[in-house]
DNA sequence: TTTGCTGCAAATAGTTTGCAGAGAC
DNA sequence: GTCTCTGCAAACTATTTGCAGCAAA
Protein backbone atom coordinates (compact mmCIF):
# COMPACT_ATOMS: atom_id res chain seq x y z
CA UNK A 1 0.00 0.00 0.00
CA UNK A 2 1.33 3.30 -0.60
CA UNK A 3 2.58 5.80 1.90
CA UNK A 4 0.12 8.19 2.15
CA UNK A 5 -2.72 5.90 1.72
CA UNK A 6 -1.22 4.09 5.23
CA UNK A 7 -1.33 7.49 6.69
CA UNK A 8 -4.75 8.50 6.05
CA UNK A 9 -5.53 5.13 7.17
CA UNK A 10 -3.77 5.85 10.66
CA UNK A 11 -5.33 9.41 10.76
CA UNK A 12 -9.05 7.91 10.08
CA UNK A 13 -8.56 5.63 12.82
CA UNK A 14 -7.83 8.42 15.37
CA UNK A 15 -10.53 10.23 14.39
CA UNK A 16 -13.07 7.27 14.62
CA UNK A 17 -11.45 6.25 17.82
CA UNK A 18 -12.23 9.50 19.23
CA UNK A 19 -15.67 9.88 18.18
CA UNK A 20 -15.28 12.80 15.31
CA UNK A 21 -17.28 12.12 12.40
CA UNK A 22 -16.27 11.67 8.76
CA UNK A 23 -17.11 14.16 6.30
CA UNK A 24 -16.21 14.77 2.97
CA UNK A 25 -14.24 18.28 3.67
CA UNK A 26 -12.11 16.73 6.61
CA UNK A 27 -11.22 13.61 4.28
CA UNK A 28 -10.42 15.95 1.28
CA UNK A 29 -7.90 18.33 3.87
CA UNK A 30 -6.76 15.07 5.56
CA UNK A 31 -5.74 13.47 1.91
CA UNK A 32 -3.70 16.52 1.02
CA UNK A 33 -2.18 16.75 4.03
CA UNK A 34 -1.23 12.86 4.39
CA UNK A 35 0.35 13.42 0.53
CA UNK A 36 1.97 16.71 1.09
CA UNK A 37 5.61 15.94 -0.16
CA UNK A 38 5.72 19.96 -0.50
CA UNK A 39 4.67 21.03 2.52
CA UNK A 40 1.72 22.73 1.62
CA UNK A 41 0.17 26.18 3.11
CA UNK A 42 -3.06 27.20 4.57
CA UNK A 43 -4.13 29.01 1.69
CA UNK A 44 -2.59 25.91 -0.65
CA UNK A 45 -5.05 23.64 1.51
CA UNK A 46 -8.17 25.97 0.84
CA UNK A 47 -7.32 26.53 -2.65
CA UNK A 48 -6.95 23.34 -3.99
CA UNK A 49 -9.76 21.72 -1.68
CA UNK A 50 -12.38 24.37 -3.12
CA UNK A 51 -11.17 22.67 -6.71
CA UNK A 52 -14.18 20.13 -5.80
CA UNK A 53 -15.84 22.41 -2.93
CA UNK A 54 -16.60 25.41 -3.95
CA UNK A 55 -18.16 26.74 -0.81
CA UNK A 56 -15.03 25.06 0.98
CA UNK A 57 -14.17 27.42 4.20
CA UNK A 58 -10.55 28.26 5.72
CA UNK A 59 -12.09 28.36 8.83
CA UNK A 60 -12.68 24.71 8.50
CA UNK A 61 -9.27 24.49 7.23
CA UNK A 62 -8.17 26.06 10.52
CA UNK A 63 -10.56 23.89 12.84
CA UNK A 64 -9.38 20.66 10.96
CA UNK A 65 -5.45 21.32 10.91
CA UNK A 66 -6.15 22.52 15.20
CA UNK A 67 -7.61 18.81 15.39
CA UNK A 68 -5.06 16.93 13.89
CA UNK A 69 -2.21 18.36 15.79
CA UNK A 70 -3.93 17.97 18.78
CA UNK A 71 -3.61 14.38 17.90
CA UNK A 72 0.09 14.76 16.62
CA UNK A 73 -0.77 13.79 13.18
CA UNK A 74 0.26 17.06 11.33
CA UNK A 75 3.47 18.74 11.82
CA UNK A 76 3.10 22.74 11.72
CA UNK A 77 5.65 24.27 10.29
CA UNK A 78 5.51 28.14 11.92
CA UNK A 79 8.38 30.56 9.84
CA UNK A 80 9.62 34.15 11.53
CA UNK A 81 7.52 35.82 8.50
CA UNK A 82 4.71 34.47 10.05
CA UNK A 83 4.06 31.89 7.37
CA UNK A 84 2.61 28.13 8.52
CA UNK A 85 3.13 25.23 6.40
CA UNK A 86 2.05 21.68 7.05
CA UNK A 87 3.47 18.68 6.62
CA UNK A 88 0.61 15.82 6.97
CA UNK A 89 3.01 12.75 5.99
CA UNK A 90 6.10 13.22 8.66
CA UNK A 91 4.25 14.56 11.44
CA UNK A 92 7.41 14.30 14.12
CA UNK A 93 9.71 16.84 14.38
CA UNK A 94 12.81 16.74 11.11
CA UNK A 95 15.15 19.06 10.15
CA UNK A 96 14.03 20.78 7.06
CA UNK A 97 15.87 22.66 4.11
CA UNK A 98 14.09 25.85 2.47
CA UNK A 99 14.90 27.38 -0.71
CA UNK A 100 14.29 31.01 0.16
CA UNK A 101 14.04 31.70 -3.66
CA UNK A 102 11.31 28.73 -4.23
CA UNK A 103 10.17 28.08 -0.99
CA UNK A 104 10.94 23.96 -1.85
CA UNK A 105 11.31 22.23 1.60
CA UNK A 106 13.41 19.43 1.48
CA UNK A 107 14.10 16.99 4.73
CA UNK A 108 17.64 15.78 4.88
CA UNK A 109 18.38 13.21 6.81
CA UNK A 110 20.98 14.00 9.87
CA UNK A 111 21.59 11.19 12.01
CA UNK A 112 24.04 13.29 14.56
CA UNK A 113 21.09 15.23 15.68
CA UNK A 114 20.41 12.95 18.33
CA UNK A 115 24.12 12.59 19.27
CA UNK A 116 24.07 16.89 19.28
CA UNK A 117 20.40 16.82 21.23
CA UNK A 118 22.03 14.28 23.91
CA UNK A 119 24.81 17.01 24.11
CA UNK A 120 22.82 19.92 25.12
CA UNK A 121 21.01 17.99 27.53
CA UNK A 122 23.80 17.62 29.43
CA UNK A 123 25.15 21.21 28.73
CA UNK A 124 22.17 22.82 29.59
CA UNK A 125 20.59 20.65 32.40
CA UNK A 126 17.41 20.76 30.24
CA UNK A 127 14.87 18.25 29.54
CA UNK A 128 14.98 17.90 26.01
CA UNK A 129 11.57 16.95 24.71
CA UNK A 130 11.85 18.31 21.34
CA UNK A 131 13.39 20.25 18.56
CA UNK A 132 13.31 22.65 15.29
CA UNK A 133 15.92 22.94 13.24
CA UNK A 134 15.33 24.35 9.63
CA UNK A 135 18.84 25.64 7.13
CA UNK A 136 18.08 28.36 5.11
CA UNK A 137 19.75 28.58 1.48
CA UNK A 138 19.36 28.84 -2.25
CA UNK A 139 18.07 25.23 -3.98
CA UNK A 140 20.44 23.79 -6.67
CA UNK A 141 17.75 24.84 -9.44
CA UNK A 142 17.35 28.17 -8.30
CA UNK A 143 21.11 28.59 -8.04
CA UNK A 144 21.28 27.63 -11.81
CA UNK A 145 19.08 30.31 -12.58
CA UNK A 146 20.51 32.93 -11.10
CA UNK A 147 17.64 34.94 -11.29
CA UNK B 1 34.09 47.60 29.06
CA UNK B 2 30.81 45.88 29.87
CA UNK B 3 29.81 43.95 27.00
CA UNK B 4 26.38 45.36 26.29
CA UNK B 5 28.06 48.70 26.53
CA UNK B 6 30.10 47.59 23.48
CA UNK B 7 26.95 46.84 22.22
CA UNK B 8 25.17 49.55 22.64
CA UNK B 9 28.35 51.82 21.09
CA UNK B 10 28.83 49.88 17.83
CA UNK B 11 24.62 49.88 17.17
CA UNK B 12 24.54 53.59 17.64
CA UNK B 13 27.72 54.10 15.59
CA UNK B 14 25.97 52.34 12.70
CA UNK B 15 22.75 54.69 13.38
CA UNK B 16 24.53 57.85 13.33
CA UNK B 17 26.54 56.79 10.06
CA UNK B 18 23.21 56.18 8.59
CA UNK B 19 22.17 59.58 9.51
CA UNK B 20 19.40 58.34 11.63
CA UNK B 21 18.47 60.43 14.96
CA UNK B 22 19.16 59.34 18.36
CA UNK B 23 16.15 59.70 20.30
CA UNK B 24 15.60 58.51 23.66
CA UNK B 25 13.44 56.51 22.99
CA UNK B 26 15.30 55.36 20.80
CA UNK B 27 18.16 54.97 23.02
CA UNK B 28 15.70 52.80 25.40
CA UNK B 29 15.05 50.33 23.09
CA UNK B 30 18.91 49.65 22.23
CA UNK B 31 19.68 49.56 25.36
CA UNK B 32 16.92 47.05 26.64
CA UNK B 33 17.91 45.01 23.24
CA UNK B 34 21.84 45.17 23.72
CA UNK B 35 21.80 43.93 27.38
CA UNK B 36 18.63 41.25 26.52
CA UNK B 37 20.22 38.19 28.61
CA UNK B 38 16.49 37.17 28.69
CA UNK B 39 15.38 37.10 24.59
CA UNK B 40 12.64 40.13 25.37
CA UNK B 41 9.49 40.12 23.35
CA UNK B 42 8.27 43.39 22.33
CA UNK B 43 5.64 43.50 24.73
CA UNK B 44 8.60 43.17 27.50
CA UNK B 45 10.40 46.04 26.01
CA UNK B 46 7.21 48.34 25.97
CA UNK B 47 6.55 47.55 29.42
CA UNK B 48 9.73 48.07 30.65
CA UNK B 49 10.15 51.35 28.59
CA UNK B 50 6.95 52.62 30.05
CA UNK B 51 8.03 52.87 33.19
CA UNK B 52 10.66 55.91 31.97
CA UNK B 53 8.87 56.90 29.26
CA UNK B 54 4.87 56.67 29.84
CA UNK B 55 3.52 57.73 26.44
CA UNK B 56 5.89 55.23 25.18
CA UNK B 57 3.76 53.57 22.12
CA UNK B 58 4.52 49.92 20.75
CA UNK B 59 4.59 51.16 16.99
CA UNK B 60 7.95 53.16 17.99
CA UNK B 61 8.80 49.63 18.95
CA UNK B 62 8.12 47.49 16.33
CA UNK B 63 9.77 50.62 14.13
CA UNK B 64 12.65 50.58 15.80
CA UNK B 65 12.97 46.89 15.81
CA UNK B 66 12.83 46.87 11.98
CA UNK B 67 14.87 49.05 11.71
CA UNK B 68 17.60 47.66 13.85
CA UNK B 69 16.93 44.17 12.33
CA UNK B 70 17.60 45.95 8.99
CA UNK B 71 21.31 46.39 10.40
CA UNK B 72 21.76 42.88 11.30
CA UNK B 73 22.10 44.07 14.69
CA UNK B 74 19.00 42.45 16.07
CA UNK B 75 18.23 39.16 15.93
CA UNK B 76 14.34 38.25 16.02
CA UNK B 77 13.13 34.82 17.27
CA UNK B 78 9.80 33.79 16.15
CA UNK B 79 8.36 30.91 17.20
CA UNK B 80 5.79 28.48 15.72
CA UNK B 81 2.38 29.63 18.21
CA UNK B 82 3.41 33.20 16.66
CA UNK B 83 5.47 34.89 19.64
CA UNK B 84 8.95 36.89 18.60
CA UNK B 85 11.47 37.24 21.13
CA UNK B 86 14.67 39.81 20.22
CA UNK B 87 18.08 39.10 20.97
CA UNK B 88 20.29 42.23 20.51
CA UNK B 89 23.42 40.84 22.18
CA UNK B 90 24.35 38.37 20.19
CA UNK B 91 22.42 39.17 16.91
CA UNK B 92 23.77 36.52 14.93
CA UNK B 93 21.91 32.95 14.79
CA UNK B 94 22.70 30.73 17.17
CA UNK B 95 21.15 27.53 18.72
CA UNK B 96 18.79 28.47 21.44
CA UNK B 97 17.28 25.86 24.29
CA UNK B 98 13.75 26.71 25.49
CA UNK B 99 11.95 25.77 28.83
CA UNK B 100 7.97 25.18 27.19
CA UNK B 101 7.35 25.80 31.45
CA UNK B 102 8.98 29.61 31.98
CA UNK B 103 10.13 30.26 28.76
CA UNK B 104 13.83 30.90 29.66
CA UNK B 105 15.73 31.12 26.64
CA UNK B 106 19.56 29.44 27.11
CA UNK B 107 22.03 29.84 24.26
CA UNK B 108 24.39 26.49 24.38
CA UNK B 109 28.06 25.92 22.83
CA UNK B 110 26.96 23.59 20.19
CA UNK B 111 30.54 23.39 17.45
CA UNK B 112 29.24 20.51 15.82
CA UNK B 113 26.48 22.83 13.98
CA UNK B 114 29.32 23.63 11.21
CA UNK B 115 29.84 20.51 10.22
CA UNK B 116 26.09 19.29 10.00
CA UNK B 117 25.65 22.34 8.04
CA UNK B 118 28.26 21.29 5.51
CA UNK B 119 27.31 17.64 5.05
CA UNK B 120 23.68 18.84 4.42
CA UNK B 121 24.82 21.12 2.18
CA UNK B 122 26.08 18.33 0.41
CA UNK B 123 23.54 15.60 0.73
CA UNK B 124 20.61 18.48 -0.09
CA UNK B 125 22.47 20.47 -3.07
CA UNK B 126 21.50 23.66 -1.22
CA UNK B 127 23.85 26.81 -1.18
CA UNK B 128 23.04 26.91 2.68
CA UNK B 129 22.78 30.39 3.65
CA UNK B 130 21.87 30.58 7.21
CA UNK B 131 19.88 28.23 10.06
CA UNK B 132 17.67 28.11 12.69
CA UNK B 133 17.93 25.38 15.54
CA UNK B 134 15.43 25.25 18.25
CA UNK B 135 15.70 23.12 21.52
CA UNK B 136 12.16 22.63 23.27
CA UNK B 137 12.71 21.15 26.90
CA UNK B 138 12.30 21.80 30.88
CA UNK B 139 14.50 23.67 32.89
CA UNK B 140 16.42 22.36 36.21
CA UNK B 141 14.20 24.42 38.14
CA UNK B 142 10.78 23.89 36.64
CA UNK B 143 11.87 20.01 36.62
CA UNK B 144 12.44 20.37 40.32
CA UNK B 145 8.94 22.50 40.81
CA UNK B 146 7.28 19.84 39.46
CA UNK B 147 4.30 22.49 38.83
C1' DT C 1 15.53 75.16 10.01
C1' DT C 2 15.16 70.79 8.23
C1' DT C 3 14.10 66.26 8.33
C1' DG C 4 13.19 62.30 10.55
C1' DC C 5 10.77 60.52 14.79
C1' DT C 6 6.93 59.73 17.85
C1' DG C 7 2.18 58.89 19.49
C1' DC C 8 -2.19 58.07 18.30
C1' DA C 9 -5.57 55.75 15.83
C1' DA C 10 -6.94 53.32 11.99
C1' DA C 11 -5.70 49.64 8.79
C1' DT C 12 -4.10 45.14 7.81
C1' DA C 13 -3.29 39.99 7.75
C1' DG C 14 -3.69 35.63 9.66
C1' DT C 15 -6.35 33.03 12.66
C1' DT C 16 -10.25 32.00 15.83
C1' DT C 17 -14.97 32.03 17.36
C1' DG C 18 -20.37 32.37 17.69
C1' DC C 19 -24.20 30.99 15.59
C1' DA C 20 -27.70 28.74 12.77
C1' DG C 21 -28.47 25.35 9.55
C1' DA C 22 -26.65 20.95 7.29
C1' DG C 23 -25.11 16.43 7.58
C1' DA C 24 -22.77 12.03 9.67
C1' DC C 25 -23.94 8.23 12.29
C1' DG D 1 -32.99 12.00 16.07
C1' DT D 2 -28.81 13.53 18.09
C1' DC D 3 -24.87 15.91 18.14
C1' DT D 4 -20.97 17.39 15.67
C1' DC D 5 -19.42 19.92 11.62
C1' DT D 6 -19.60 23.51 8.27
C1' DG D 7 -19.98 28.19 6.25
C1' DC D 8 -20.49 32.70 7.06
C1' DA D 9 -19.38 36.79 9.26
C1' DA D 10 -17.68 39.02 13.06
C1' DA D 11 -14.02 39.08 16.54
C1' DC D 12 -9.45 38.93 17.77
C1' DT D 13 -4.28 39.56 18.02
C1' DA D 14 0.01 41.03 16.48
C1' DT D 15 1.96 44.12 13.52
C1' DT D 16 2.08 48.03 10.18
C1' DT D 17 0.89 52.48 8.39
C1' DG D 18 -0.96 57.53 7.75
C1' DC D 19 -0.81 61.69 9.69
C1' DA D 20 0.07 65.82 12.46
C1' DG D 21 2.87 67.65 15.75
C1' DC D 22 7.52 67.27 18.04
C1' DA D 23 12.40 67.26 18.48
C1' DA D 24 17.35 65.96 17.09
C1' DA D 25 20.98 67.76 14.47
Amino acid sequence: MADHKKRIEIIIRKLRDNCYKITPQRMAIVDILARSEGHPSVEDIHDQIKKDFPTMSLATVYRNIVLLKSFGEVLELGFPDGSNRYDGNKPDPHPHVICIKCKKIVDPDLDILDEMTKKVAVETDFTILRHRLDFFGICSSCMAKKV
